[in-house]
DNA sequence: ATCATAACAAACACGCAGCATGTTTGAATG
DNA sequence: CATTCAAACATGCTGCGTGTTTGTTATGAT
């Protein structure tokens, strides 16, 4: 234990319930219908200890955004790795596909995510989030399917941006139609194939 | 001329003051940056008129994206019909798409079709307005090369949305590396050839 | 013990959205 | 032509939300 331990607990404690009183507002109501005074009485503190940790809030938001980014990132993982029983990097792509949509049946994670950080933070800085989680993980992917020419040979990024939008359309498809949208993405991907 | 035209032409000519000035700023400043009391003033209006044309700022909104939908959509129709040289009903998918990314190369219109639009009225809203117009060229673009026998046989529907979910991507993209996307997304549809 | 600084708390100022009134315009009717 | 009525605005008010400022308490350093 640190000297200066107990400021620091403290510190985190309250950007913690900050941060995770604001991500289920968010995610109930959207962005914008959530105001800061419920937020703060959700987390026990004031507005004053809101306005101290964040700049604004745009980057509670943010943080809320992160995070949420990364605990999807290490369940898509997850998905990509379990079930080896049937290899290659293409059952693999598919397979972590599957995995995101599967995490993006929960209402407000598709809320925050998909819908409204591009409008509040904006695109480019969404696209820098994305690019240190799932995205990152995506170009992988994509990269190993080419390298083990198991697709045509085509610049990684674009498409992994590319694929990365089709999931998220799919994932905001009313559940009962998700199966034909998988169906056609996986026609779209296999017709990489060499 | 009819009787009763006077009052039908100033209410259409405050209706088309609101929704062309709201469309500037909104493009420019993007929706919740933009005041109502901003749009009144460069409409030459008050708010009691935009009150009394629509519900609420939504509603304005709404009507913008209507109508930009509108001639974004008769953009794309004459992009694909326009060349004829090469005919094909993949090339005219082609085609519309180039022409789609053409039409988007207006940040104002990115931001509020692709970027405000979702976030603000709501994906099913957006999907109603897109059903109408450019989503619905589309699903017949793909219905014609599927009939034409130029591409495997999938649902239409939800390729046109993928589709489209790619090129609403591919469209934010910056300037010098959208023809990379181009590549990928050729590559995409021509993977789709049976 | 005291001093500086970080972590909050409370109060304030400003702007905006929506509504509830008032006022004008214009058409319909006897 | 005067009257009546409804639509098309205009003006003012209210409540709320954000961000900032000022004040207070806790914490670690000297």
């Amino acid at each position: 234990m640190d000297v200066r331990r107990r400021q620091e607990d403290r510190r985190a404690a309250t950007r913690r319930a900050l941060v995770a009183a604001a991500r289920t507002l968010f995610a109930q109501k959207g962005y914008a219908a959530t105001s800061t005074p419920e937020i703060v009485k959700a987390a026990g503190v004031t507005r004053g200890a809101l306005y101290h940790h964040f700049a604004d809030k745009q980057a509670l938001f943010a943080a809320v955004v992160e995070e949420e980014h990364a605990v999807l990132a290490l369940t898509i993982h997850q998905a990509a790795e379990g079930g080896e029983d049937e290899p290659g990097p293409v059952k693999a792509l598919i397979r972590g596909g599957d995995g995101f949509l599967a995490a993006m049946q929960d209402e407000g994670r598709r809320r925050m995510l998909i819908v409204d950080a591009p409008a509040v933070l904006g695109r480019a800085t969404v696209d820098e989030i994305d690019g240190r989680h799932g995205l990152r993980t995506l170009v992988e992917g994509v990269d190993a399917a080419i390298e083990a020419g198991a697709i045509k040979e085509l610049p990684s990024l674009p498409l992994a941006h590319l694929l990365s939008a089709m999931f998220d359309r799919a994932a905001l498809v009313p559940a009962d139609e998700i199966n034909e949208y998988r169906k056609v993405m996986k026609a779209l991907i296999r017709g990489l194939k060499k």
